[in-house]
DNA sequence: AGATGGACCCGTACGC
DNA sequence: TGCGTACGGGTCCATC
């Protein structure tokens, strides 16, 4: 429990982290203390006294709260200390993760959370339609867009386009407006479901607390190349659409 | 407007 | 055993 939690000092050990000079960072942060923690898409709000923390964890980023004493990983990259003696351990092994410091009143009309779009469960089946029916690229990539609809990454639009029996190469503006919906419908599902079982540890992804995800044992295509389709046995295929590795039943996808 | 590819980073899983 | 290399995840950016 961080909330309430009064942040004394920061130290960090790779600086590409925090998005704006360090040092004024760490000036502007500090005797500043938690009051809430929102989140937007992939993206964790930490509300201070006067700032909001925007923090974005990319793929395996996670925070470990720790006595200040403990063993420092060297995957710690950014150590917020409390006043009680606590820490929060930004752990990063990929180093990708994020850090951008705003105003509080005015954080959401900036990047980076200004330019998202709503997530599934906030949005309207039709008005996904809307966004996505003059569009020309791949379905796929309108799904990955966090601009167009928030919250779902590659593991899960693939799962999402399996569900919904549509292909990753389709063109948006080909899709119907009863498909458009059953995207919709489909990604909630999938992201629901995976919530539920903590998420996927597919390659090194734990919870903060070092626990495994369990979704990756519901995954029906993500991952599972040359394996049957568990609802028609075709042979699961491997393919790249936007750059992006794809995994398709090819026989229940059109 | 959209597609493409590179950049960022490094543990893992390979091939030799 | 040890080394080299490809890969992938989310996002931005330059370029076509």
């Amino acid at each position: 429990m961080v909330k309430d939690a009064k942040i004394i000092d920061i130290s960090y050990d790779y600086a590409p982290i925090i998005k704006m000079d360090p040092t004024l960072f760490i000036n502007r942060v500090k005797y500043q203390s938690i009051h809430d923690i929102e989140r937007y898409g992939k993206y964790l709000v930490f509300i201070l006294d006067t700032d909001a923390m925007i923090m974005h964890m990319r793929m395996e980023g996670k925070f470990y709260i720790k006595k200040i004493n403990d063993h420092v990983s060297s995957h710690e990259h950014v150590i917020f200390s409390f006043s009680d003696g606590r820490q929060m351990r930004y752990h990063d092994v990929r180093k990708f993760g994020t850090i951008h410091l705003l105003d509080k009143n005015s954080y959401k009309n900036q990047y980076p959370i200004n330019g998202l779009g709503k997530e599934p469960k906030d949005l309207d089946p039709l008005d996904f339609y809307q966004l996505i029916h003059h569009r020309k690229t791949a379905i796929k990539n309108v799904l990955l867009n966090q601009h167009i609809i928030s919250g779902l990454g590659n593991i899960y639009v693939d799962e999402t386009l399996f569900l919904s029996g549509i292909h990753p190469k389709r063109l948006a503006n080909k899709i119907t407006k009863k498909e458009a919906s059953k995207l919709v419908t489909s990604a909630r599902e999938v992201l629901d479901k995976a919530i539920a079982l903590g998420g996927s540890t597919i390659r090194s992804y734990t919870s903060s607390l070092g626990v495994h995800g369990r979704f990756q044992n519901e995954l029906n295509v993500h991952t599972k190349f040359g394996e049957p389709c568990p609802k028609c046995q075709n042979t699961i295929v491997k393919m790249k659409v936007g750059g992006r590795t794809s995994y398709v039943c090819e026989s229940c996808q059109k």
